[in-house]
DNA sequence: AATCTAATGTTATATTATAACATATCTTTA
DNA sequence: TAAAGATATGTTATAATATAACATTAGATT
């Protein structure tokens, strides 16, 4: 599942292999050259957003963190379970669920609704509402902040004299490459 | 749960009781006035819906359809199972998921994704997205079409080359009433 | 080192949903 | 109208998702 080596620490997870055992399509964006490093560069984010909210970045929540990044796909609470599991002991429901919840609650990972799986953030550093794009067809999902969207939002607040707290906006359909 | 009687015709099922046994807080928009006239309606608009589609609206299918639509505020599966088993026998949970299957594919049904919950469709009769706006407070939900969601969403099928199928739009916050 | 707090471990269970197959009910047409 | 086929429902079992409650450990504070 995670290479040959059983080890809890996060830096020596075998982040290539298990790209390649579980990716059967291409990356998404961003980071198609490296993804070693655009996972590195993740953690040391993450790193920074808990320090900046005196929070601490456990080995747990970098272990849950990098399996969640390790793909650019959402993850299921039970796999990301199972994976966890393979590197660490004592993984119940209940450790990969708080974990998840803090995280959530740094806004470095977002829970889609609709597939009841967890992805993680691209742009945790600005506010953002989080839009997903989710193709039906290869599992990429995209999540973008689409100004329209964003004002659209604002409109519907003043005509609607509703005050949103937090959206949850996930399109579904299919990709450029599944077309 | 339903009143007094014990029966599986729909027209007998006491709306006025359960109405006034479920509903802590008013009921939305527009039916204020008269709620077993609103559902009458619904239920007649169900049954041309169906009939439409040459789909049968049978007598689950009507029992599930007027529980959700008793209130105007969404269901969980397991509400509508155990008001169910109150006029009918043999219900199961597959009975209630495969109905509100039905009804979603009616379009006479929403699923809250956010909230495994579901919801009677205000406008069948026409082609939208659905857009709900969700009062945290008083859990009380509306269902619009907002245009500049819509030509969003048209206007991010052109920007992100990704063709859109369908959407979860839930708008999280506090309603007029309870700001 | 003692105390306090936050994080994690642990056990149990609640909630949400589907699979698979049997039976019953409608619809069609011979 | 009986037989055949198709659709809907009943039934049993189990899978998948998530949380509650309390014990223990590890980090932070004094």
């Amino acid at each position: 599942m995670m290479g040959s080596r059983q080890t809890t620490s996060i830096r020596n997870i075998d982040l290539t292999d298990r790209l390649h055992k579980s990716s059967k399509n291409a990356l998404s964006f961003a980071c198609e050259r490296n993804h070693a490093l655009c996972i590195e560069e993740a953690l040391d984010h993450a790193k920074r957003v808990c320090e900046k909210a005196g929070e601490r970045f456990t080995d747990l929540r970098k272990q849950v963190f990098a399996i969640v990044w390790a793909e650019h796909k959402p993850v299921k609470a039970y796999d990301l379970l199972s994976e966890l599991s393979s590197i660490r002991k004592g993984v119940a429901p209940a450790t990969v669920y708080r974990t998840l919840d803090f995280l959530q609650s740094q806004g470095l990972v977002h829970k889609l609704e609709s597939l009841n799986a967890y992805l993680g953030c691209s742009q945790p550093e600005t506010e953002h509402h989080g839009h997903f794009l989710i193709c039906e067809c290869c599992e990429e999902v995209r999540e973008l902040e689409f100004a329209p969207f964003s004002q659209s939002i604002d409109e519907i607040e003043k005509a609607q004299k509703f005050q949103i707290k937090h959206t949850t906006i996930e399109l579904f359909g299919r990709c450029i490459k599944c077309q």
